[in-house]
DNA sequence: TCAATTTGTTAGCTGCGTCTAAGTTTCATA
DNA sequence: TATGAAACTTAGACGCAGCTAACAAATTGA
C-alpha cells in the first residue's frame, strides 16, 4: 500500500470482536495477533486499546496485554451474535462467501437491534421453509 | 452541538442521493437545501461539490449551481434504486420506521449487489406468501 | 545471564470531512 | 439602479483513526 494514503477506519467493536476471538482462542490477546487480524499497524493498536480502556471497556497494564471488562466482554459478545445472525441468514440467502465477508463487516456495526431480531426471526423461517420443501 | 467535535461523515453517495432527489422536486439544487437536507453546514456542501465536480458526478459553476453528470446520475439512481429496495425489505419484515431509516442510512453504502438482489428477491417471495396466507 | 529478537509504546505526521468566521457574489426590491 | 439580505466560497482549524520511525520493555535461547 502506499505510504500515508487513509486506511478505512475499524470501529471500537471491531477491536472488541477481535480481542475476544482471540482470548478465545490463545487465551490471551497480544498487540501484534490483534493488527494482524484487523490488518493494521501494531501502534494503531496500542493507542486505540488505550483508549478502550479509558473507556472502562478493557483492563490495560503498558507492555503487559489486556483483558476484557465485563461491560467489553459484554459488547464483544453482542457483536458476536450479531456477526452470526447476518452470517446465517446471507447464507441462507445464498449470498457468496467473498461477498459475505465484506457485508458484515460494513453492515454489523450499524444495524439496530430490531432489525436484527427480524433477521434472526425471518432465518427461522425459511429454514423450517427450506426443511419442508 | 458543542464546536469543533466531529460529526459523522457523509458519503459521495448521500450527496448524490440527495442532489437528485432536490432536483426532482424543484427542478434545481442549492447548496443551502443540500446543506439543511444532510444536516451540515452549507461550507461543507461547498467544498464537498467541488470535489464531486472534479470526480466527474457532476457540473460546478462558482456561484451558480450544480447539475448531475451522466455519471452522477447514474450512481444516483443505483443508490435510490439500493434504498428503496432495503426499505421495502424492512417494511415487510415489519421494522419501526424510525429504525428503519436509521438502518438504512447505515447500511446503504455498505451492502453489495449481491446481497440487495438477494433481498429484492426475498421480498417478492416475502409478498406473494402473504398475499397467498 | 545477557545479547538478540520480538513485542509494545510514543512522537509526530497524514487525509478526510466536518466546522466557524470572514469575505464574495447574486438577487430582490425600494 | 443601488443597497441590503441571502446564498456561496474560502481560509484556517479540529477530531479521528490510521501511518512510519524511533525508542523501550520483555522474552528467549546460547
Amino acid at each position: 500500500m502506499p505510504p500515508f494514503k487513509n486506511r478505512n477506519s475499524v470501529s471500537a467493536e471491531d477491536y472488541l470482536e477481535r480481542i475476544h476471538e482471540i482470548i478465545d482462542e490463545k487465551g490471551y490477546a497480544r498487540a501484534v495477533d490483534i493488527a494482524n487480524a484487523l490488518a493494521i499497524s501494531q501502534s494503531s493498536v496500542s493507542s486505540m486499546v488505550q483508549k478502550l480502556a479509558v473507556e472502562g471497556l478493557l483492563h490495560y497494564e503498558k507492555y503487559r496485554g489486556m483483558t476484557l471488562t465485563k461491560k467489553g466482554k459484554r459488547v464483544a459478545l453482542a457483536v458476536r451474535k450479531r456477526h452470526e445472525i447476518l452470517k446465517r441468514f446471507l447464507s441462507l440467502l445464498k449470498v457468496p462467501q467473498k461477498a459475505q465477508e465484506r457485508d458484515i463487516e460494513g453492515l454489523e456495526h450499524h444495524i439496530s437491534n430490531e432489525t436484527v431480531r427480524a433477521l434472526a426471526r425471518l432465518s427461522d423461517d425459511l429454514e423450517i421453509r427450506a426443511g419442508k420443501g
